[in-house]
DNA sequence: CTCCTTGCAAATTGTTTGCATACCT
DNA sequence: AGGTATGCAAACAATTTGCAAGGAG
C-alpha cells in the first residue's frame, strides 16, 4: 500500500491540532486528490466518495471540506453559481504553483479556465505595504466571450 | 428636479430592451448610488429602500438586482460569507475605474480592502490571446493578517 | 388594453446544527 | 475510558418562483 505525500501531509496536520484521523477525513481528501483539475462542489464530492462508501453523510462531506480548507490542503473556488467549489491545494498539486483564474462571460455565463500566474508581483507589494501575508489568491474576470462578441452584444 | 446620469442611463437601458421605467427600479439603484463604497447585501438594499417605500417587496429587490447587474450597472461583489454584495457600477461612479480586491485573513475572517488596480496589464493580454473581452474583475487574496502574524499563526 | 412588473407567500437550494451513537488514540 | 467524529434529520439562510393584482406604454 503506498501512501502518498498528501495523505502523509492530512495525518501530521490533524495530529498536529489534537484531531483525529479518520477514513472519512482521507478518503474526502483522496477524491479530490484524484480529481485534480477539477472544481468540485459538496455534492460532486459527496458523490464520488459514497460510489465505494454509500454510509458517508453529506454533513461530514460538508464538515470535512472546512476543515481540509482551514488546514489549507484544498483550494476554494467561487464563480458565482450559487454554490462554492473545491479542488486539491495548489501547494499540494505537485507543480509550482497553480492559481485559479477565470474569464466568466456575462452574455452565456460560460466560464473559460485561465491558467497564468498574473499577481506575483502584486503579492510581494500587498506584504510589503499592508504585512498581509498571501497565500493564496483568486481572480474573477467578467466580460463578454469571443463567441457571444461575434454574435454582437 | 435634476435628474443624473445614472438614472437617465438605467431610463434608456430599460428603453432599449423593451422592459418598463419602474418606481421600484429608479429607487434601488438610486439606493445603490447613494450608498458609493458600500458594499450592500440584498437584504440591505431592501432595508435602505423600504424605509422611504415600505410597501416594495424583498423579491422585486432580488430580482431588480439581478436586472441592473445584466445590464452593467452594479458590479457584484463575493467575500464567500454566503451572501453577494452590491454597489454601484464602476462604470458610473465617477471615476476613471473603481475595482475590488480584497484581503481575507484565513485566521479571523477579517475583510481588507486593497484599492489599487493591479491587472490593467493582464486584461490586455487576455483579450489579445484569448479574444475575451473584459469588463471587469474581482480579486481575492487570501492569508493571514498583520495582527494574526503577530499573535503568532 | 396588453404585457411587464410587483408583492406576497410558498418553494428551493446550499449549507449548518443538534444529538445519540460509533470510533480514534 | 474519554473526547472527537459521524450519520441522520431537522433547522437555517439566501435566493427564486408561482400567481393574482397593479401599473407602464
Amino acid at each position: 500500500m503506498k501512501k502518498n505525500r498528501t495523505e502523509e501531509l492530512l495525518k501530521e496536520k490533524l495530529r498536529e491540532k489534537g484531531l483525529k484521523v479518520t477514513n472519512q477525513r482521507i478518503l474526502i481528501l483522496s477524491a479530490l486528490e484524484q480529481n485534480k483539475g477539477r472544481h468540485l462542489t459538496a455534492e460532486d464530492i459527496y458523490e464520488l466518495v459514497t460510489q465505494d462508501h454509500p454510509e458517508i453523510g453529506l454533513a461530514t462531506v460538508y464538515r470535512t471540506i472546512q476543515l481540509l480548507w482551514d488546514m489549507q490542503l484544498i483550494d476554494k473556488i467561487n464563480l458565482d453559481e450559487g454554490c462554492v467549489r473545491y479542488e486539491i491545494g495548489h501547494l499540494l498539486d505537485g507543480e509550482e504553483r497553480h492559481n485559479h483564474h477565470h474569464l466568466i462571460c456575462r452574455t452565456c455565463n460560460k466560464v473559460i479556465p485561465f491558467d497564468e500566474d498574473l499577481l506575483e508581483e502584486a503579492e510581494r507589494h500587498i506584504e510589503r505595504t499592508t504585512g498581509f501575508h498571501v497565500l493564496d489568491h483568486e481572480v474573477k474576470f467578467y466580460g463578454i466571450c469571443k463567441e457571444c462578441m461575434k454574435k454582437g452584444k
